[in-house]
DNA sequence: GCGACAG
DNA sequence: ATCTTGTCGC
């Protein structure tokens, strides 16, 4: 497995990003008919996160495009290169998939990828993005519509109906399996939209998602689970800190959380350097009408330590405290999946943790600010 | 102006 | 994409 690094000049905004598809659109080919189905090499792409740890891991899976064996893989994991932003997502997927792809043993041959080619708000979706960068010919495959419109297909398998922008057929919306949720095949790099069609349907003979896209999806989300550090079970984990039961019942007793936790939060940055992301989180605590969008707090103060290095041990702690804000918010008045419900216990003794090193004067204004101290001093 | 919106 | 429990089916 290769580890990757953002590449340099990588764009960081969204208007950057979007220069750059308005630069690389016009190098695709879409005049080749592309390799015959069922012949030479298939291979599949898929890319897997962990927004927390910022780890983010691809896979390339060759398959035999006769037999629908596996040839060849090869993962590659690295930090996670842009937000996701809809009509941006080649610009997160696509520096880990080269690498992942730079690796295999042969050939590639046609590469199929988990989203869009052509049918992209600027025509240049994440298959066109990879296709032109490689020159190797791709096509589309996404499980949902995006902001296009089609006709339900025919009941049975291989029916198909035009992805339609407006009037332009940008893909099809292709039936995989008899009355089952079609799939949407647009066109990446040198290949047909009928060829692009065909070998979807030769890549499905048994589930609605190309067998490509089901080998490096099992396979990213494989080496994801290894690249994130391997961590002990809970148990053992609430042996080892006897102030985890007190972190959960302190939690566990506040009738207003996300407030508690925005008190913790000034107390704890005080006397600190403020960050931006530390004046957001303490300012969308005090603000009940935005608890909703926890999530983006979280993941803004997520983005403001990505530099840990730069930053002193009570700075990442305050940076921790901002996440669980986010989180416990996100919890308490946002909409599903929600964070795991362990996110508020922390508070407490990561709070703690601070208070214990700063001067008396500190602490006292943390410990208002919890509510209370930990029945025993803690250590570390 | 606001929301929806591949993964 | 990710978080999640049970439930349905081959």
């Amino acid at each position: 497995m290769t580890t990757v690094r953002i590449p340099a000049g990588w764009p960081a905004t969204e208007e950057q990003a979007r220069a750059v598809q308005d630069r690389l659109r016009a190098q695709v080919v879409l005049d080749e008919p592309g390799p015959p189905p069922g012949t030479g090499h298939v291979t599949g792409v898929d890319v897997a996160y962990d927004d927390e740890r910022d780890v983010v891991a691809a896979a390339a899976v060759v398959l035999d495009a006769a037999t629908l064996e596996v040839v060849a893989q090869a993962t590659a994991v690295g930090r996670i290169s842009f937000p996701y932003v809809p009509g941006l997502l080649a610009f997160r997927e696509i520096p880990t998939v080269l690498a992942a792809l730079d690796a295999l043993p042969c050939p590639p041959g046609l590469v199929v990828c988990d989203g869009y080619g052509l049918a992209h708000p600027r025509r240049f979706g994440l298959a066109g993005h990879l296709g032109v960068l490689t020159g190797l010919p791709t096509i589309g495959v996404a499980k949902n519509p995006f902001t296009f419109t089609y006709a339900d297909p025919a009941t049975p398998r291989g029916s198909t109906s035009p992805l339609l922008a407006d009037t332009e057929e940008v893909g099809r919306a292709l039936r995989t399996r008899d009355a089952v949720k079609p799939v949407f095949v647009s066109v990446g790099h040198r290949v047909t939209l009928d060829n692009a069609c065909a070998h979807t349907l030769v890549l499905t003979p048994k589930y609605r998602l190309p067998e490509t896209t089901r080998r490096a999806d099992a396979l990213c989300r494989k080496a994801l689970r290894e690249a994130a550090a391997p961590r002990k079970p809970l148990a053992d984990r609430a042996a080892a800190d006897p102030t985890r039961s007190w972190g959960r019942t302190l939690f566990e007793r506040q009738s207003d959380p996300v407030t508690w936790a925005g008190r913790v939060l000034r107390a704890a940055a005080l006397g600190q350097r403020r960050t931006p992301e530390i004046e957001a989180a303490l300012e969308f605590a005090g603000d009940r009408d935005r608890w909703s969008h926890g999530r983006e707090v979280f993941e803004l103060v997520r983005r403001g330590w990505a530099d840990e290095e730069q930053f002193t041990p009570e700075q990442r702690i305050v940076f921790r405290l901002a996440e669980l804000v986010g989180k416990v918010a996100h919890n308490e008045a946002g909409p599903p999946p929600f964070f795991d419900h362990h996110a508020g216990w922390q508070i407490g003794p990561l709070a703690w943790r601070l208070a214990a090193a700063a001067d008396p004067a500190v602490r006292d204004r943390i410990a208002v600010a919890l509510g209370e101290r930990p029945p025993e001093p803690l250590d570390g």
